[in-house]
DNA sequence: ATGGCTTGTTAAACAAGA
């Protein structure tokens, strides 16, 4: 079963770019971030007929996850547990069922947390904190869980193409990236990690200043995988030529196979 | 880079992203 993560950069703005990347990649599932929708304005039909079933939990103007699914969505959740004032869409979760077991997923879209400090800042550590009480409680499931998405976390310094340039940013000050790696060392394993190591492999690039062309990344987008998911995962690559499509978010895909 | 581009909102700028 292909999985991937995408942060598409507003589902209207990406209404070819996307089902191009799906006619080519052919992933059974897609958690998507920032689709910058409402739930009711989410062009679903274009999903469905090309074979997914379609689960948002959009807001308006902002944020907003999704899941695309070849195979049938059970257990729908929306949002992130631990603090229900937050109205921010950044969480969703589902259970699909495989050949022969179920894999939990959850798509998230952690928050930027520019400037730091700031209550931006103060924002995204307490939604680290959330996180990982739910990524202790999906671990004692004893199943196989992935955890994927736009994480804006740098883990380490071979993550970015120039890490001097971003020791002040929210992505990859040190207590961002102590949060992420506490989250990890629950248990966890980064997907691409597993499968690839050393420098240059990135998921964003900006639109600004030829970062692309000069290959000015970083690698913020992540898959995480509770130890029963990851002794099933047979590859994790990541789609970088999606950047040099027509009209390209300013992610690219990151996917995993697992033997579900 | 004090933001060089892109998106959404909404009708000419502004906010937000990373």
């Amino acid at each position: 079963m292909k999985i991937a993560t995408f942060n598409i950069n507003g589902i209207k703005a990406r209404i070819e770019a996307l089902p191009r990347w799906l006619d080519a990649a052919h992933p059974d599932v897609v958690l998507l971030q920032e689709i910058k929708s409402v739930d009711d304005a989410f062009p679903r039909e274009i999903f469905e007929e090309l074979g997914y079933q379609v689960e948002t939990h959009g807001q308006k103007s902002f944020n907003g996850v999704a899941i695309l699914s070849k195979h049938p969505l059970e257990d729908v959740t929306r949002g992130l547990p631990g603090d229900d004032s937050d109205e921010q869409a950044r969480w969703i979760e589902a259970t699909v069922m495989g050949e022969t077991q179920a894999i939990r997923l959850c798509g998230l879209y952690l928050p930027n947390g520019n400037p730091a400090p700031g209550p931006k800042y103060d924002y995204k550590l307490a939604w680290m904190a959330r996180l990982e009480a739910r990524a202790r409680d999906l671990l004692a499931l004893e199943m196989p869980v992935m955890m994927a998405g736009d994480y804006n976390v740098i883990p380490q310094p071979e993550d970015a193409a120039k890490p001097e340039s971003w020791t002040e940013d929210a992505l990859f000050r040190a207590e961002t990236r102590a949060a992420f790696c506490r989250i990890v060392n629950l248990g966890f394993t980064d997907a691409f990690r597993a499968v690839t190591q050393g420098p240059g492999h990135y998921s964003f690039w900006d639109y600004q200043a030829g970062a692309w062309q000069r290959n000015n990344g970083i690698r913020i987008d992540h898959l995480l995988l509770s130890p029963q998911a990851a002794d099933l995962m047979t590859d994790c690559q990541i789609d970088r030529d999606v950047r040099a499509g027509d009209k390209p978010s300013d992610h690219v895909p990151v996917w995993a196979d697992l033997a579900l």
